[in-house]
DNA sequence: TGCTAAATATGATGATCATCATGTAAATGT
DNA sequence: ACATTTACATGATGATCATCATATTTAGCA
């Protein structure tokens, strides 16, 4: 049953919509293509008309999530709350992709390390731009930094079976940075 | 062929360490029972004489590699060298579990997650316990902040397919935990 | 209004893998 | 020394899955 070139192209981003939900929440590997298919309401045979393959799908998949801009518009403030938030952390198929999936990548192929890579110099770039330091350099360092911890901290949050101590080491790790950025200094 | 108990016993000290050693490299789904008991020198019918299923493994495997201690003795700037190191970011087998399982460690049976959760823990404890500032709220701040960002350098770098962007990653954040360890303020 | 090619569905296929069944030989205790 | 237990080896089994083959339907075009 053939269907209506826009047809076939909303099919197609309803899969890579799918895909990205269910990657973030279980992983490449945990996830089959008949699924993916499934959720995005069609069936297995399809797929190879959209895709060459899996890794393909991987790979294209996250250059579809990683193009969705996240970072609340240069509120840093705003999306750090958000960012540690347990919201965000019982809520990986609507989360950050980063944080989902950036230690899935290493098993990967090299189209899917190489989109992941572009992804990850534009947050910095971004977080860097929001910053409110002086001095380009302070503020790249200070971005990084930042960045590293967020992405850590709602993956070990994600880890700990304890919600006290989850709930502490996301709180914690916002404290931190938070002090950290108040004092990136002048030069 | 029965062996003795001692043997037995190295066997299975050996199944463990191969297993440490193999997730970490590859991950748990990408590694087969049969693989990590060649990897022992033995072959996959025994297995089950030692472990109830791969998932037992798996969190057997998680208290056994997390009981060895890691953080150098207390010196805590040696140990942010050695751990936002190119070396640590290419060698994942050999290197800290938290970095190379946490994130994969939310799709793992509850018995996994505890053993991570306890890990962290003493983890979080023994950072905190040589941190320099006063104060033992600070400590703990500071402790949890700077650990969430080691690990997510490492898991960002080891995601990262350029190598001068995946060293500055380690080389800002070691540069950025330093700066904030060196403020813990004194209440 | 038909013809043709394309998009998807249904239904294999072959590989991988966790787990189980059974055989075998040697360690252990008497 | 012997009987028995047991640790491990070899060899299924059944499930899951990526990918392929083929059928079906209809959009797109003449």
């Amino acid at each position: 049953m053939r269907v209506s070139r826009e047809q076939m192209s909303e099919n197609r981003r309803r899969i890579l919509d799918a895909a990205s939900r269910l990657f973030r929440a279980k992983g490449f590997d945990a996830v089959s293509v008949a699924e993916v298919m499934k959720a995005a309401g069609l069936t297995h045979g399809g797929f190879y008309g959209h895709f060459d393959s899996k890794d393909d799908l991987v790979a294209q998949t996250l250059a579809y999530v990683l193009a969705l801009k996240a970072g609340g518009g240069g509120d840093l403030r705003a999306f750090l709350n958000a960012y540690l938030s347990p919201r965000h952390r019982d809520n990986a198929a609507d989360g950050c992709p980063t944080a989902g999936l950036a230690a899935d990548i290493r098993h990967q192929t090299t189209a899917a390390r190489v989109a992941m890579t572009a992804g990850l110099r534009s947050q910095i770039d971004r977080i860097s731009e929001a910053l409110p330091g002086v001095g380009e350099a302070n503020r790249r360092r200070a971005a990084i930094g930042s960045w590293a911890a967020m992405v850590g901290a709602v993956i070990i949050a994600r880890a700990i079976d304890d919600p006290a101590l989850s709930d502490e080491v996301l709180e914690q790790t916002r404290a931190w940075i938070d002090a950290g950025i108040s004092q990136v200094p002048a030069s």
